[in-house]
This record gives C-alpha cells, structure tokens and sequence, in this order.
DNA sequence: CTAGGGTTAG
C-alpha cells in the first residue's frame, strides 16, 4: 500500500501546488483587471512560489494601474524572462503612453513575434507618432497577418488618416469585419458621418453589431439623435451596447423621459445599463429618480457608487456624498474625485484640499479637477503650483491652465504656456482663441485662428464661435462673411453658440438684414440669439424693430432679461422714441421683474440727454438706487456737449475721472471745457491731477480690414505708412460734416 | 500573463 501511494500523493501533491499557481495567478489578473492593485500586491508578496507567468502577471498588474515605473522594476529583477515577458512590458510602456520607452525594449529584445510588432504599432499609433508605426509595418519580414494590417488601418482612421487607411485596406490580402470596423470608427469618431454612412451602405460587404453600434454612437456623438434613431430601429439584432448607445444619445439631448421609456423597453440589462440610467437622471439633476435607480439595481460597481455620489455633490447634499463614499469597501480615485469636485463646487475648497491631499493614489483626473477647481476660485497661482507638481499632465491639464491664466487675464502666461505644450488638439486651440477673444486681442484670435488651420486642426463649434465674435467686435465683415460658408460645411450651424456669435457678427457688422436671415434659419433659438438680434436692430437705429421683436419674443414664451432691455432701451434712444423708452424703462422692473442696472440708467440718461432734458437725465443720475458708473456719466456728458451745458458736463466730467482715474480722454476732456470757460486755473490742475495720478496718454488705436488682412492704426505714429494721406482725407470728410451732417466738434473724430 | 474593432455607464 504505501509503496503505491507514495508516487500517487507526490502527482497530486504536485498538481495540487500547480492548480494553486494556476489560480493565484488568476486571481492576480482578475485583481489587476478590476483595478484592485494594492490587494495584487498583497497575493503576489505573499506568494511563496512563482514562475514566470506570475511575473508576468504583476507587471500587467503595475501597468494597468498606472504605475509603469514599478512593473518595470519588477521586469528588470525577475529571474527569467520570456517573450511574453518582454512583450507584457512593450504593452505596459503602450498603455501609458511611453512609445520611446516601449520601443528601446522592443529595439532589444532577443526575439520577437505577432504580438510584438502588433503592440509597437499600436503604441506608436495612439501616440499619433504614424511614420514609426508604418516603418515597423514595413520592416516585418514574411507574411503579415490580418491583425497586423487591421492595427496599422486602425492607426490611419483614429487619427484621420483615412485615405491612408482605406489604400491599406485594399492592399491587404484578406479582409474581415475588424479591418472594415477600423476604417469606420475612424469616421465615427472623428464625426465624419456622410462619410461614415457612405462606407457603411456602399463599400462593406458584411457589418455585425459593431458596425451598426458604430453608426448609432457616431450620430450619438455628433448630437444628432433623430439619426442616430433612424439607424437603431434598423438594427437586426440589438445587443445591450445598442440600446445603451441609443439611451444615451437620448440623455445627451436632454430627453430624460424618452430615455426612461426606452430603459423600460430593454430587453437586457446590464450593470452598465443600470448605470446609464443612474447617470441620466444625475445629469439631469434628478437626484431622487437617481437614488431609487441605485436602490433598485440588482448589482453595483464602482462607477454606479461613484455617479449616486457625484449626484449629491452636485446639488450640494455634500453630507450625503460623502456619507455614501465612507460606505464603498474600496473607494475608488473616481468617487473620491466626485465628492472633491462637489466641495469644490459649493465653495468649500479646504474641504476639497483636504480629501486630494489624503489621496493614496491619484490619477491625472483627478489632478485636472483640482486644478481646475482652483483656477475657477481665481486662486491661479496654487494651480500653477500643483500644475507643476502633477506626475503626469495630459493635454486636458494643458487646456486648464491656459483657460484659468485666460480667466485671471493673465493672457501672457496663457500664451506661454500654449508655446511650451507639446501636442495640440481642437480644444487647446479652442482654449487659447477664447482667451485671445475675452481679453480683447481680437485680431491676435484671429491669427492664431489661421495659424489652427494651417496645423490641419479641425475647427469646431467653439472654434467659430470665437472666430465670430472675433469679427463682431473687430466690425471685420469680410472675415466674417467668409467664415459663413464654412460653418454651413462644418456642419455646426445648428449648435447655437455658433449660431449666435454668427448673427451677432451680421447684426454688429452692420448688416441687419443677414442677421435675421439667420436668426429665422436656426432650428431653435434662445434668449442670446433674440438679444443678439435686439441689439443690432439697436445699432442700426431701428427702435421700431427692437421693441417689435421684444413682443414676439415674449409671444414665443421667452423671457427678456437684463442684456435684452439694455438693447431695447439703447435702441429708443438711438432712434428718438423717447415715450417708448420711457415707458419701457419703468415697466421692465414692474412688469418683467428685471432690476434696472447702471447700463440701463445710462441708456435713459443717453435717451433724455439726446432731447435736451438735461435737467431730468441729471436729477435720474442723482436719484438712481443702484451704484452708478462711467457709463453714466459718460451718458450726461455726451448730452452736455450736444447742448453746450458746461455746468453739468464740469459735473459729469469730474465723476467720470473718479471712476476711471487712469483714463486720459476724460481728463482731456474736463481740461477742453474748462478751457472754453477761460478758467486756466482749473486747465492748470487737471494737468497736475494727471501727473500726480500717473495718468499717461493711451494711445489711440483702430483696425481696417483691407483685403482680409488687418492693419492697426496709432495715433500719432510716425512710422504709420500712409500718414500724409489718411490725414487729407480725414480732413476732407471733417469738412463734408460740417456742411451736410450734425455739428461736431474735432475732437469727435480725435480717436486716433 | 502579451496584439487588431480602444461599440455602452464614470
């Protein structure tokens, strides 16, 4: 007996010490999978016997969760290596976006297969760095596989290189669904859907769920949902990803009820529908639809924890949040980050500082919001601070700190720090643009505008919107006509920030008529686009218009606001319906519940000023409730000179140097009437004044757009080219006014 | 344990 079962108990000893290798090893890469790196850690340090697949393993594990470093130390310490060794560290490096690192292994190592020359493409693909990836494609030797050609295809469409793609695609010798699904998501995420849909009806010859759910995503993606729709109800057989996809588009639409209906049709559900219903009804900030959804559901992740969590912290039951996050057994850096973008959100930023710094691990999320949420408290510079001390920054870190220097108007740091990013995209340009664009340097957005284009970045939504507000205020209607007919192409004249900037750009250029051609054109408009249209009725003197379109606006369901009467009332006043204005005037606080602000009192001072009721404009400006500014008195003043009041205009001035102290027009100004009163004592001080207040001249400065090109005019520029001639026509058209126009005095037209 | 569609939720 016991000489038999001596062998017998050593085999199954062994395959009792083998199966349990096995299994510790399949545990480490489900742990590794699910994110779950300290407890890997933990079964790997505790593992008494290893062999290579566990190596393995653990730097996957590493790997996945970010920390490269630490599984390359492990690959550089562990006894023996195999190919998969190597290739598991290529794939590591892949993952986190080091290609030069993945390459000087891949460079070394002894032997290489499929997987490796698979991997290195990848790598170099997703770092966008395509010319490596193709000359690694060129240099495999033999037979290339389908995967191969499938990853290099892949590479071209992801990074819209679809002419490239499509002429691998014909050269491979076998195609499957993988080759034509990569050419596809290379349209559908990069929002080509006329091309996308092309390819999908004429040239695949077999489509599978991918296929159809591309489509749907893509129309998704690009906010089109009556599309995206169309394709859905096609669909033979729609998986889970198909419903969700379709549920989601509806979410992103805002049409939480129909999302509803169709989460209630589904056939299946899986933690991921779940969690699509959870997370519409906190987008949709209903947060008590939301907590019996994840009440209800039949299982819960981190994603479902983290989006109930992110759901409070958004409507400020910060309580809760956090209540809900110190329940999680293991809290992940997404819900932590939720309840720290809540506090940051409701102003509570030591809280917020608080939960980052006790972080264990943190990821470049997580870093962003922090980042982000400083800059939104103008606290810039400990942004700039924790900016400098992120381990890894993405171009997301990037575009937030050019946004938040933008925001402080710090605009020179924001344009180094736009110099000294690596890669751009469509958002970095974006993000620059709009700085340019709200710190007034309209013509630099310009230029840059054109320098994006000429990078080959696609422009967006956000990107006109600039471009045309850019216009807008520089009054450049040639720049701006020009950009119309590329909105039309691009495929964003529907999305309404485009939409408003272009009807403010015709309404600001002087071309009304255009504005509401696009105004009736947009699909849906909002109270931007009727304040846009109100106030260039304003400016083109049509107060008729103006207060005829405040009624439709109203009849249509839309109430006006502050921005809307200041266009109104600036309206009556440019074209003299006094009564109208006045009228409107009280009835905006009574009937509309809209305060009247300093913009609008300026507006009826303007208004009174222009009919000669001085008397009553001053006594307006006296008795207003509100603070009152420049532009007020600059209102009074404009009047006193029409009407050659110089004891009002001496009061009017006098304030308007104590609002705006550094200002040497309004000192000019109070100089020139005192002058024409003859009291040199008082010319005498206001020089003084100046001095002792640092006030130094601006210098005066204009645009003209010739040809498309801008040129910047100086007062007083010598270098200026064409001087002499400007000069002689100015003064000829200074003699035309005083002949036909209203009587003005030269210093009128001394704007540089 | 490592590659090609990074189809869906954060």
């Amino acid at each position: 007996m016991s000489a038999m079962s001596s062998p017998l108990r050593t085999m199954t000893e062994r395959g009792g010490r083998r199966s349990l290798l096995f299994s510790e090893n399949l545990k480490l890469s489900q742990l590794a999978r699910s994110g779950r790196i300290e407890e890997a850690i933990k079964v790997f340090s505790s593992m008494t016997n290893r062999n290579t697949v566990t190596w393995n393993c653990m730097i996957s594990a590493y790997a996945k969760n970010g920390r490269v470093s630490e599984a390359r130390t492990l690959f550089d310490r562990m006894p023996f290596k195999n190919l998969v060794s190597w290739n598991t560290m290529i794939a590591g490096y892949s993952h986190n976006g080091c290609s030069s690192e993945a390459y000087e292994l891949f460079d070394r190592m002894p032997k290489r297969d499929q997987f490796s020359w698979t991997l290195m493409i990848t790598c170099f693909s997703r770092n966008g760095e395509l010319e490596k990836a193709r000359r690694i494609f060129d240099a495999i030797p033999g037979q290339k596989s389908s995967v191969l050609f499938n990853a290099m295809i892949s590479g071209y469409a992801k990074n819209q290189r679809f002419h490239d793609a499509v002429q691998l695609l014909n050269e491979m010798p076998i195609r499957d669904l993988v080759s034509w699904n990569s050419v596809l998501a290379g349209y559908t995420q990069n929002e080509e859907m006329l091309t996308a849909v092309k390819f999908f009806n004429e040239t695949m010859p077999e489509k599978d769920e991918f296929s159809w759910n591309l489509i749907v995503d893509g129309f998704v993606k690009i906010g089109d949902w009556k599309s995206a729709w169309k394709f859905f109800e096609r669909i033979p057989n729609p998986n889970v990803v198909s419903w969700v996809t379709m549920f989601n588009g509806l979410v992103t639409s805002g049409r939480i009820a129909e999302a509803r209906r169709l989460f209630d049709q589904m056939p299946e559900r899986n933690v991921v529908s779940w969690n699509a219903m959870l997370s519409g009804y906190v987008k949709s900030l209903q947060i008590d639809d939301a907590l019996k959804i994840f009440m209800e559901m039949p299982e819960r992740n981190s994603v479902s924890w983290t989006a109930m969590i992110n759901g409070y912290a958004r409507i400020g039951k910060l309580k809760e949040a956090k209540e809900l996050l110190d329940k999680m057994s293991i809290k992940s850096v997404g819900a932590q980050t939720a309840l720290m973008s809540g506090y940051i959100q409701h102003n509570r930023m030591d809280d917020a500082r608080r939960i980052f710094e006790e972080m264990h691990t943190r990821d470049v999320v997580c870093w962003n919001t922090m980042i982000a949420g400083c800059c939104q408290c103008g606290r810039v510079d400990e942004a700039k601070e924790l900016f400098k001390r992120m381990p890894k920054k993405d171009m997301v870190s990037w575009n937030t700190m050019i946004t938040g220097y933008a925001q402080e108007g710090q605009i020179d740091e924001a344009l180094r720090t736009f110099q000294e990013m690596g890669d751009k995209n469509t958002v970095s340009w974006n993000s620059i643009i709009s700085a340019l664009t709200q710190n007034g340097f309209y013509v630099e957005a310009l230029q840059y505008i054109m320098w994006m284009r000429r990078e080959g970045k696609k422009p967006d939504w956000s990107t006109f919107a600039c471009a045309l507000s850019a216009c807008a205020h520089l009054a450049a209607y040639q720049a701006g006509k020009q950009l119309h007919p590329i909105l039309l192409k691009s495929g964003y004249v529907d999305n309404l920030f485009a939409g408003n900037a272009l009807i403010s750009m015709y309404a600001r250029c002087g071309r009304i008529s255009r504005a509401k051609q696009v105004f009736d054109e947009l699909e849906a408009v909002d109270l931007v686009s009727w304040n846009s249209l109100i106030a260039g009725y304003a400016l083109s003197g049509n107060g008729t218009e103006a207060i005829s379109l405040l009624r439709t606006m109203e009849r249509s369901g839309i109430k006006p606001d502050e921005v809307t009467f200041v266009g109104v009332l600036s309206a009556c006043s440019h074209s003299g319906l006094i009564n109208e204005g006045l009228d409107l005037f009280k009835s905006m606080s009574k009937d509309y519940a809209v305060k009247p602000a300093a913009e609008h009192f300026a507006c009826i001072v303007d208004l009174l000023g222009r009919a000669g009721r001085l008397e009553e404009a001053y006594e307006l400006v006296v008795g207003m409730q509100v603070e009152e500014n420049a532009g007020v008195w600059g209102a009074l003043l404009g009047a006193c000179r029409i009407y050659r009041n110089a004891g009002l205009a001496n009061i009017a001035a006098e304030k308007l140097c104590e609002f705006e102290p550094c200002k040497s027009s309004n000192y000019v100004l109070l100089s020139n009437i005192h002058a024409d009163a003859g009291r040199w004592d008082e010319v005498e001080r206001m020089r003084v004044l100046m001095k002792e207040r640092g006030v130094k001249k601006q210098a005066g400065c204009s645009w003209v757009e010739i040809k498309n090109k801008f040129c910047e005019f100086f007062s007083d520029d010598p270098k200026q080219p064409g001087t002499a001639e400007i000069c002689l026509v100015l003064e000829t058209l200074t003699a035309q006014m005083r002949n036909t126009g209203p009587v003005l005095g030269l210093s009128a037209l001394d704007c540089g």
